[in-house]
DNA sequence: GTCTATAGATCGATAGAC
DNA sequence: GTCTATCGATCTATAGAC
């Protein structure tokens, strides 16, 4: 009740932290980015930002935690509407990359900056969301063969990630039926894989 | 024809170089892989490494781009054989992941690292390679919008590059089958993109 | 083409006053 | 929670002897 009155206007120094270290990295890449070019951003002194941080390293893990921390809980948010699951799904991902893709560019990039913990931890995360997909494929094709569910998810998810272009390049495509676009192929892929199986269970 | 003589039978110190340097950008990334770390591999002190490479920055360019020239050539080889050139491209690319992923993992993830003209150049040599599947695309499905078929292209190639996990995970499976399952995938994603097109054209 | 030695710069992180 | 000041380590690259 009386945590009220940290309802500061401007946004918090842990939070301009966050957001610039966001923007360093993804663009100069995390060991490109020194303290003190994000200190300079922030106009603090290099050590202030130790006030806030643990250090370099577990910003770089909190920042790609979070991120699919939220990525995750957006699709789950986007699954429990109704209508098509498949659907919902694509279009949580193309939204979330369309405000948001420079975070996914850290998730991309960085893992190997992270202790072995660190990215033992991002893994684990990166196989929910894809057991997210893995989960509806296996309802919408219910024969198909683990190793085919397996790398249908992976294609899936690979389609959805072709957005960023290979590697960087791709001129940003304006975002109108990318969803759409995106959700044909993966259909296409889906209905290609179930006849496949059927061809063979007959 | 005097140049006979320079048939050794150890590789030259370059290739050796650029072997170590492979792994160990692509295993713990270029920031992080000092130039002593690459000496100590090749049983050297790190000065010496100057009579062979440029700067640390040309090093990882030349990784890239040979990387780069070498699909281009494997898969360009591979589409003048005879039979379904959609395939062959499928089949070129998972053979080169599958015998050298790692100088793939390179470019994905190395890019920022690079001055701003030498990534112009991969870039333009991703481009090509996109090209690349994108006129066997439009051979294959002639009635498709530009927008459409440039998407189609990379999602094809998010596809491919899925293999790799995300962003390393996924257990290392087998290759055997894994060029007939993408080729289905990518079949149907291509069918699915005609097929639309089709109920709009009519 | 390898070595030793080092320049010159930068980095992450800490200490302590305010 | 910000500042100043700095430690100690590490890095790329160069110079010159052999």
């Amino acid at each position: 009740m009386n945590h009220m009155r940290s309802l500061d206007l401007r946004p918090a120094t842990q939070e301009r932290l966050r957001q610039a270290a966001l923007e360093l990295f993804s663009s100069q890449g995390y060991q490109a980015t020194s303290l003190r070019d994000l200190a300079t951003h922030l106009e603090l002194q290099p050590g202030s930002l130790y006030n806030h941080i643990e250090s370099k390293q577990s910003l770089l893990f909190e920042l790609m935690e979070d991120t699919l921390h939220d990525l995750l809980a957006v699709t789950r948010s986007e699954l429990r509407k109704p209508g098509n699951r498949l659907h919902r799904f694509v279009c949580a991902y193309v939204e979330f990359q369309a405000g948001q893709g420079h975070r996914l560019t850290l998730l991309e990039r960085e893992s190997p900056n992270l202790s072995q913990e660190q990215r033992a931890h991002i893994d684990a995360l990166c196989e929910d969301y894809v057991q997210c997909l893995t989960a509806i494929l296996a309802e919408d094709a219910p024969g198909l063969a683990s190793i085919t569910l397996n790398r249908l998810s992976h294609a899936c998810i690979g389609m959805l990630r072709s957005q960023s272009g290979w590697p960087r390049a791709m001129t940003a495509l304006p975002v109108e039926g990318l969803a759409e676009h995106l959700g044909l192929f993966i259909g296409g892929a889906l209905a290609a894989a179930r006849r496949a199986t059927g061809r063979v269970a007959l």
